[in-house]
DNA sequence: TCCTGTTACGTGTATATACACGTGTGTATA
DNA sequence: TATACACACGTGTATATACACGTAACAGGA
């Protein structure tokens, strides 16, 4: 007889599940999104730009959960294609981040090839799976950032 | 009045969440895993090598569920600080990847350092949480292959 | 034996990711 | 006002990821 109600220990490293099953969605989104030129990367950054006027880079990282630095360079190839451009902020310092018409255009083009990858991953594990990997994943990430952040094991001072 | 047990569709993108989750949980696994001079992921393939006398590079990367390029990028480091050696395969095409002593005493030392970041994480989240999220993972991770592996839109013949 | 298809790799190229570090710019304080 | 600090960025470096392409080696059949 099993002890009732004991919570198993848990087996096994989330981050490498993660990175597992990342990697493998990733590739299945990027084969339709190549169609439009695209990778899914870039479809999300045009997605978040889609629903804003104008950001600062700080703002737009933020909002993306991707370090600075990151979206900076991921922004390189959506401004040499003229999908974005980043002109000159409120600050001096700062530096606003905008979706170009074109920009647009390659969004709307590549939106059904997204959907289509989106069908298939939820007839592949059932919209009853996906959904609670949505829940599960925004939950996390929610609960993630109040427990450890500024909590890392930066320097004790 | 709504409607009772109809599954609402599912919104937003799964790749995006997942990309979004894994960026930071792997910040998290980094920032500790540092201390013993590893990354999470050099960290997941020393573990993978632990288990095992010799693999070649193909069996390695789908057990990695990693693309065999990226496992031969992925090696480069681990070999030149001496911890894997990538020898002669059975074959004279196949590769024999093998743990060498020094690999096995940095991934002790490592081990530590993971079990504290999958200690924090087991707390943000609670355990009953993370005992999901892995089964959710997995689950999906199968399933994925079942129904989308060689039915990608490559070309059509 | 020679040809053909398959298998197991490596490399070129491009993007994704983030830390460490440095540079201006704004702000508040002594 | 000079100074110190915080803010917003960019760049150098290193790793992670994978597709396209090419090469050498094996396995069968003509």
């Amino acid at each position: 007889m099993n002890p009732p109600s004991v919570t198993p220990p848990v087996r096994g490293c989330t981050c490498f599940r993660l990175r597992q099953l990342t990697r493998r969605v990733t590739q299945h989104y990027d084969s339709h999104l190549a169609r439009a030129g695209l990778r899914v990367t870039q479809y999300g950054l045009l997605s978040m730009l889609v629903r804003t006027d104008s950001m600062s880079l700080s703002e737009f990282a933020a909002r993306m959960e991707m370090d600075r630095t990151t979206l900076t360079r991921n922004l390189g190839p959506l401004e040499t294609a003229g999908w974005v451009s980043v002109t000159a902020g409120k600050d001096a310092r700062s530096r606003a981040v905008r979706l170009i018409a074109a920009g647009r255009a390659v969004w709307e083009t590549a939106k059904p090839h997204w959907r289509q990858a989106q069908d298939e991953l939820n007839a592949a594990l059932g919209t009853d799976r996906v959904a609670a990997l949505h829940g599960l994943l925004d939950d996390s990430l929610t609960r993630f950032h109040l427990a450890l952040d500024s909590t890392e094991p930066s320097a004790a001072p």
